[in-house]
DNA sequence: GCTTGACCCTGCCCCTGGGGCAGGGTTCGA
DNA sequence: TCGAACCCTGCCCCAGGGGCAGGGTCAAGC
């Protein structure tokens, strides 16, 4: 006869677990010796470890419970499905792995991979820390107002950045223009060129890059510092 | 700015669990507009991701609001940790999906894979489904008594089984006598033939087979109806 | 015979990670 | 202007045990 401890070792569970499933009524109550201890049958060590492993499989006791007695067809069917969500469970923690090698290496996790590629384009071609997190913050932003937007908007970017020269300087001059004194004569000029682009740009196309006015209000929203003197006075410019 | 729905959907958490991060201190309490609703900034959902991510790795609460203000070493080493046991809990449940195969197709499950080998051959030898289940339990009590004892036990009589015929021979005829009138003559002839036999054996070899007390004793003990009028008779037979 | 350590008993409270519901107020689009 | 869809706080509930208290018991070694 087996006591409490050697039944629960048998089965690979704690001695408290196996009195919880008593108390849940899945393992049937023991007899007991004249000091009062459990005394288990094999029979009882087979039902534990079928318990043990619906239990690891993450079903709920009430439905092992269920499960103990059901007829084979309906336990057949149960595992089965029991199984696909094993299957799935499993699949989740490879993601999750990948999602925290990724924790390791920076930002990368909290964006969609487009925006993190491109956020990688424009560390490429030299523009700011501080533009960079601007540009996270903005794209999450728009990515929680409109996904479908902000999935064709920045596919947009990515073309201008890519393939349009005087759209790269006009990004990198903004950039710099941030630290500016604000009456900086070379404001007025890249507020010239950026007119002129634009007006270039709208006929052949109907996006508006970067100065986008709703992208500029909301990451300004997104976090302290998200403009300057020299940007006020620059979208002032702009503005006339 | 963010509502806490927008928020938790682009997080893929729910609103429930967005306002348990800010119960325990993991997620900052953002700014509420006029009528009181939380409004979010992107660093938040940048915060959240890493929090779920986190969650979803199964680390706890407590130790992810650690992690959240740990310098970047701390981080990495404990993300190592994590992405170990996260390996290890992928390993578990494939494990758990094996075994869940397995009770579908009946008892192997239960028992040591040896022993499940030796039930599968006694079958094949065409012994009775009570002294199959008699066998598994007993193994099980033997199991949890003393797995080294079991172990050696098994293998010794397993090739007894495989290599003996008058083994082999003894042990379906003790099965069969089970059910037999306790004044069969045929318990006597067996008796007889079974001490031949463990004469003979003993002087080679020092386990006892299936007649073994110590065995038939827990057996007994272990279901009801583990014994027969006939065994008795022919327990007292040998004891002769 | 006595001690010591390992078991066993019941009973109670505690934890995590939220879910659900009540009983409100708010916003937004048609 | 109205209904659906949000949002707020506060409260109780769940599984699946862990931990501890405050006992009793058993087996081995001395």
């Amino acid at each position: 006869m087996i006591t409490i401890g050697r039944l629960a070792e048998y089965a690979g569970v704690s001695v408290k677990a196996v009195r919880h499933y008593h108390e849940r009524g899945l393992l049937a109550e023991p007899g007991r010796d004249s000091s009062g201890y459990r005394r288990y049958t094999a029979q009882h060590a087979v039902d534990l470890v079928k318990i043990r492993t619906l239990a690891a499989a993450g079903v709920p006791l009430a439905r092992v419970k269920d499960l103990l007695d059901a007829d084979p067809d309906q336990l057949a069917e149960a595992i089965a499905e029991i199984d696909g969500d094993l299957r799935d469970r499993i699949e989740g923690l490879r993601r999750t792995r990948e999602q925290l090698a990724q924790l390791r290496g920076g930002e990368r996790l909290f964006v969609a991979s487009e925006v993190a590629a491109h956020l990688d384009e424009l560390r490429a071609l030299g523009a700011s820390d501080r533009q960079i997190r601007l540009e996270r913050d903005g794209w999450i932003l728009m990515h929680t107002a409109s996904p479908e937007d902000a999935a064709v908007w920045i596919t947009e970017k990515r073309e201008l950045i890519e393939g349009d020269a005087e759209f790269r300087a006009l990004y990198l001059d903004h950039d710099a223009a941030f630290g500016w004194a604000p009456d900086d004569p070379r404001l007025a000029a890249l507020a010239d060129r950026t007119r002129t682009w634009m007006a270039g740009h709208r006929s052949r196309s109907e996006p508006r890059p970067v100065q986008n006015p709703a992208i500029a209000r909301l990451a300004r929203q997104s976090q302290p510092g998200a403009t300057s003197p020299a940007w006020d006075r620059l979208a002032r410019l702009m503005q006339d």
